[in-house]
DNA sequence: TCTGGGGTCCTAGGACCC
DNA sequence: TCTGGGGTCCTAGGACCC
């Protein structure tokens, strides 16, 4: 902790705030995350192509610029890459998830380390957000170049950086760095109405953090808004009537400059947890899905209780397999239902019955089926559940019991153990392929040096 | 039979994000 | 043959209350 700040001291970029300019953001955002964890144990892989497929070896979810540069399409279907794939020798991984949170930590943890713990808020599994207001009046390309290093550094994982006034701008300012990563070093400042000005420009309005595709086209096609530039143009009025309410209004006066989302605190609280797969292979079986469905269960209550949650609300939902056959894509229909609980519970086997429950409602014989999902919501801390009065004392024992099963669970990173109904056979699981080794979680997979 | 205005809570669904 | 999984926030509209 001590050892960083000196660094950052020693440059001279650590300034007592509030003698210039109003605050600043940055986002740092992993390059290829995925790919880059796959790489940093096959070194012979660096500047060479490489892809990582979602689960069930479904759809390609991180690409290189190599793998980019081939053609190879983001969030594309595996089998639809997979020729030009294979004519260019790219090499392919399914999603090894272990792999990617472990240095998803150490990333963070590094950003934590340099710039304070409360300035950090982590966004995603390869994105976090710092608050830059103590360094605003040093130079922000130099801190902005010496967070990437000492990531780079400290992890081997490569991050772009962008700086801004506001979160929105702070993303494009991040876009830049990655469409131009030799030019910029992987580094974009926007800290003058010029720069911001340009920047926008050379955005287009598809690009822009918070406007999706819906929203691109209707803006296209109705309004002529182009690029980001374009966007500012607009009045408050205009956004909240066009651009979705109030969420509308907020990413406008962000554009222009004036914050309008602020840092969150770390380890915000899940409003609704969530389990879902697809199956390797569709089902048919009723006895199949409810093991599925137990299994995610299971999965969702550890979530629950990791965060000291207990659920009031617990729904399950099926997708059968689509009836008809087109050329695209599109999701099947979702049949779902749910239960309220009496009490708020975050043990396992007083939420499987339920879920249990639940599919015997929603299944149809003779129908095949290629997901489920389980969702828990209506959530609220474990410590202060509002009991009835016919609820005994037995619950602390459960709880105990409980949270020995998830530290098992977590040490082994696996579910060594298992509620029976969860079954032992899955023939529905995921098909994984192509993972990699566990690295850096799993003792007999670690990496040999010799 | 006639019938206002304002509030809350809940749910379904749509849009977005990575 | 084969297209992921896990979240957030907001809005509209209905039920219900006084």
């Amino acid at each position: 902790m001590m050892e960083i700040e000196c660094i950052l001291n020693k440059h001279g970029l650590k300034v007592p705030p509030s003698a210039g300019r109003g605050g600043m953001y940055a986002i740092v955002d992993c390059n290829s995350f995925y790919c880059s964890c796959e790489r940093l144990f096959m070194p012979h892989l660096d500047n060479k192509p490489v892809v990582v497929l979602s689960n069930n070896d479904g759809c390609i979810i991180s690409r290189t610029d190599e793998a980019k540069a081939f053609g190879v399409e983001m969030a594309g279907p595996y089998f639809l890459a997979k020729p030009l794939i294979e004519k260019y020798n790219i090499a392919t991984f399914s999603s090894n998830y272990n792999l990617y949170g472990d240095l998803s930590w150490r990333v963070m943890e590094t950003l934590r380390i340099l710039i304070g713990k409360e300035n950090v808020e982590v966004y995603s599994v390869d994105e976090a957000f710092l608050n830059l207001d103590e360094f605003c009046n040093s130079n922000l390309q130099e801190t902005g170049l010496r967070i990437r290093e000492t990531v780079e550094e400290w992890t081997g994982i490569k991050v772009s950086v962008g700086v801004a006034p506001t979160k929105v701008l702070s993303k494009v300012a991040n876009h830049l760095a990655k469409k131009n990563k030799i030019a910029t070093q992987c580094v974009v400042v926007l800290d003058t109405k010029e720069k911001i000005a340009k920047a926008l420009q050379d955005t287009p309005i598809g690009e822009v953090w918070g406007v999706g595709r819906q929203y691109a086209q209707k803006l296209i096609e109705l309004n002529a808004v182009f690029t980001a530039f374009d966007l500012t143009k607009k009045t408050a009025e205009w956004a909240h009537k066009n651009l979705g309410g109030v969420v509308g209004v907020r990413l406008l006066k962000e554009l222009k400059g004036e914050p309008a989302n602020e840092m969150k605190q770390e380890l915000t609280i899940k409003k609704m947890i969530a389990t879902t797969r697809m199956f390797g292979s569709p089902v048919k079986n009723i006895d199949d899905i409810k093991e599925a469905v137990a299994t995610y269960t299971s999965k969702a209550a550890e979530k629950l209780r990791r965060q000291h949650s207990a659920a009031t609300i617990i729904s399950v939902f099926v997708v059968p397999r689509e009836q008809t056959h087109t050329t695209h894509f599109r999701h099947g229909p979702t049949i779902s239902s749910y239960v309220t609980l009496p009490v708020a519970t975050s043990a396992t086997n007083e939420l499987i019955k339920p879920a249990v429950q639940l599919v015997d409602k929603l299944f149809e014989k003779g129908r095949l089926y290629k997901k489920a999902g389980v969702l828990l919501s209506g959530l609220v801390p474990d410590t202060t559940i509002q009991g009835n009065l016919f609820v005994t004392e037995a619950t602390n024992n459960k709880r105990l019991l409980m949270s020995m099963i998830d530290n098992v669970n977590f040490a082994m990173r696996n579910d060594v153990v298992k509620f029976a109904a969860s079954g032992t056979t899955r023939d529905w699981k995921m098909r994984q392929e192509l993972r990699s080794p566990r690295y850096t979680s799993r003792w007999n997979e670690m990496k040999e040096v010799h």
